[in-house]
DNA sequence: CTCCTATGATTGATCGGCCG
DNA sequence: TCGGCCGATCAATCATAGGA
């Protein structure tokens, strides 16, 4: 079985939306459904995305994740004018 | 939406510094990173040196973490079974706490599972007991196994065996 | 081709919520 | 109140893809 690594379109969209909510990086399953559709894999393939993303981020917090942040911090403020592509409910963020 | 909330610790407005968040700090009760006993003692193995309390700044979700600490050695349900084999279990405990099922209890485990989908407390004694497991192993791994088979169903509705498609 | 890192998938075990 | 199950997640690990 090979394993093939997720178009760079995916990758994108999954990390915009990772640290566009890295206060709450938990999609709902709603927005899980959402991101697999737009990056054309499953539902479970977003799942580990994030499983793996968040322990990662976790095993690098003080490296370079904060510099990865910046990244995408600026891109989805530039991004925002118009269509966000961050408009799937989160997971009960804010009331 | 469990144990997880949005909560900031801190919100720095200097871009190169992230602020740390809650899901950041979260840390689970890791299980026994096994017993480095290479001396067992036949008597006195009592000792059971867990990891209780201790985390700090950790945010143990764990309630009054103390006991939960050890999944083996417990009470009530695992009675005899205990998981890190306090008295040298031929089972496979990893350097990390997790336990390496063998061949043998995968497939015993993977029968049954075919037999009935659910145990009652009877026939999950009966199993740990043969394939040398914690009741709680046993019962965990067909909680496991009932989560997996129906995210099988969900993908390619194809329940046990993943078939790699020649596409 | 070889060595090392990045990354997707797997899985035993944990967490909180719900039910009888 | 307690034990079992569900759904989601964690955390360690496996195997491979990709870069130098």
């Amino acid at each position: 079985r090979k394993r093939r690594n997720f178009s760079k379109q995916a990758s994108e969209i999954l990390n915009e939306y990772f640290y566009s909510h890295l206060s709450n990086p938990y999609p709902s399953e709603e927005a899980k459904e959402e991101l697999a559709r737009k990056c054309g894999i499953t539902v479970s393939q977003v799942s580990n995305w994030f499983g793996n993303k968040r322990i990662r981020y976790k095993k690098n917090i003080g490296k370079a994740q904060e510099e990865a942040n910046l990244y995408a911090a600026k891109k989805a403020a530039g991004r925002n004018t118009g269509a966000s592509p961050y408009n799937m409910g989160p997971a009960s963020q804010g009331t | 939406h469990h144990h997880h909330l949005a909560q900031q610790q801190q919100q720095q407005q200097s871009t190169t510094a992230v602020p740390t968040y809650k899901w950041m700090q979260v840390k689970r009760n890791v299980p026994k990173p096994a017993v480095p006993k290479p001396a067992p003692s036949l008597s006195d193995y009592n000792t059971v040196s867990c990891t209780s309390g201790g985390y700090g700044t950790g945010l143990v979700s764990g309630t009054g973490v103390g006991l939960g600490s050890c999944n083996v050695g417990g009470g009530g349900l695992m009675g005899t079974g205990t998981l890190g084999g306090v008295l040298g279990g031929p089972n496979s405990l990893n350097n990390t706490g997790r336990t390496n099922f063998t061949n043998k209890q995968l497939t015993e485990l993977e029968k049954e599972f075919h037999f009935n989908k659910y145990l009652t407390r009877a026939r999950r004694i009966e199993i740990a007991s043969a394939l040398q497991l914690n009741e709680t192993q046993v019962k965990i791994w067909f909680q496991n196994r009932r989560m997996k088979q129906k995210k099988r169903m969900k993908e390619g509705l194809i329940p046990t065996e993943p078939i790699t498609n020649g596409g």
